[in-house]
DNA sequence: GCGTTGTTAGTTATATTATATCACTCGCAA
DNA sequence: TTGCGAGTGATATAATATAACTAACAACGC
C-alpha cells in the first residue's frame, strides 16, 4: 500500500516519532529514579508503566486494569491505584483531573506539575516544555498573595494535525 | 467575646466580605442570563444555586444532594447533576475537576474558562479575574499549533491568609 | 379554555472511578 | 532462622456520574 518501506505504526503520532524510543527512555528514566530513591523498580511497576506509554494518549485506570489482568493474575482497582500513586509520587506519570486519566511524563527534568495540550479530536495529549508558564502562573497568584503548590493546567482543543486550515 | 458589634460570620472570608452580597448578585446575574437566553430560572435551580453559594468553597455535588434532600422532595444524583450541567453551561458555576466538586462563577463578565486559585488548607477558592492568563496560555499554545478550546487552570497552595509570614 | 408541544423534573437502575482494610509473600538483614 | 518491612493479593465498599424512561408542567397557538 505504501510507497516507502515503512512500518505503518510510525504514522501514528507523525512520520518522525519512532514511539518505542519514547517507551525505552521512560523505562530506563523511571529505573534510574527508582534505583536514585531506593525503590524498587519491580515487575508490577515496570508493566503499570509499560501500558500507560502504549500511547500518547489518557489511560483509564480501569482500562490498564483490563490490559494487566491479561498479563498476569490476581489485579484489581487497588493494584492499578496503589501502583498508578507509585509512579506519580515519582513524576514518571501525570494524572489529568479533567479527563481522570493517566500519562506518561515525557519532561526528562526535574519537579514540575505538568502542562498539557489535549486534543479532543484524536486524544492526543502533549506536555507543554520549558515554557514560561509557570512563571506567569507565579506571578498571577502572586497578586492574590497566594502561594503556589501545585498546577494543574489542562487546555482542551485541537493539535496540529487536527485542527482545520 | 468580641469587641465589637459586628456579626461573627462576617469573620469567614474577611471583615470586608458581606456574603449575602455575594449570594444576591449571583442570583440576579443568574436570573438575568436566563432571561437573555430564554431559559427558566426555576426553582430547583435557584436552590441549587443558592446551596453552591454558600460558601466560596468547592461544594460536592453529593453535599449538595444531601442538602437539597432536606428542601425538597424526590432529590436523585440525576436531579443535582442535570441542574449543575445547566448552570456550567451558563457560566453561572464551574467544576473544579482537581476536586471533583463546584463553585459559584464570580466573574461578572463574558464567555471564560475559570482560572483558580485553591488554598489547601482553609479550601476557600478564588477565582482569577482579568489576568492575561488565557493570552499567555494561547502563546504558549501556539507554539505547537494547538487551537484552544477550554481552560483547566487550577492552582492549589496556600491563600493569603493561610500562607505563614 | 383546550389541546399540542417542548422543557423540566422525578424515578429507577447502573456504570465508572476510587479507597479501605486485612492477609499473605518474599527479600533481606540481624 | 526469624523477624521486619515493602510489595502485592484479595475482598469489600465508598464516591462520583450517567442512562433511560416517565410524569408533570409551562408556553403557545387556536
Amino acid at each position: 500500500m505504501s510507497k516507502t518501506s515503512q512500518p505503518e505504526r510510525e504514522t501514528e503520532r507523525n512520520v518522525e516519532h519512532d514511539h518505542s524510543v519514547c517507551v525505552q527512555t521512560a523505562l530506563s528514566r523511571a529505573e534510574k529514579r527508582c534505583a536514585e530513591e531506593g525503590e524498587r523498580f519491580t515487575g508490577l511497576r515496570r508493566q503499570v508503566l509499560e501500558l500507560v506509554w502504549e500511547e500518547h494518549k489518557p489511560a483509564k485506570a480501569y482500562d490498564l486494569l483490563k490490559k494487566l489482568s491479561d498479563i498476569r493474575s490476581g489485579v484489581a482497582p487497588t493494584t492499578v491505584y496503589r501502583t498508578l500513586d507509585f509512579l506519580q509520587e515519582r513524576g514518571l506519570v501525570h494524572k489529568i483531573e479533567s479527563l481522570n486519566a493517566y500519562v506518561g511524563c515525557s519532561q526528562p527534568n526535574e519537579e514540575h506539575s505538568g502542562h498539557f495540550l489535549i486534543c479532543e479530536a484524536c486524544s492526543e495529549i502533549k506536555e507543554i516544555e520549558n515554557s514560561e508558564i509557570s512563571v506567569w502562573l507565579e506571578r498571577a497568584a502572586q497578586d492574590e498573595e497566594f502561594k503556589i503548590k501545585t498546577e494543574t493546567v489542562e487546555l482542551h482543543g485541537l493539535c496540529n494535525r487536527c485542527r482545520p486550515e
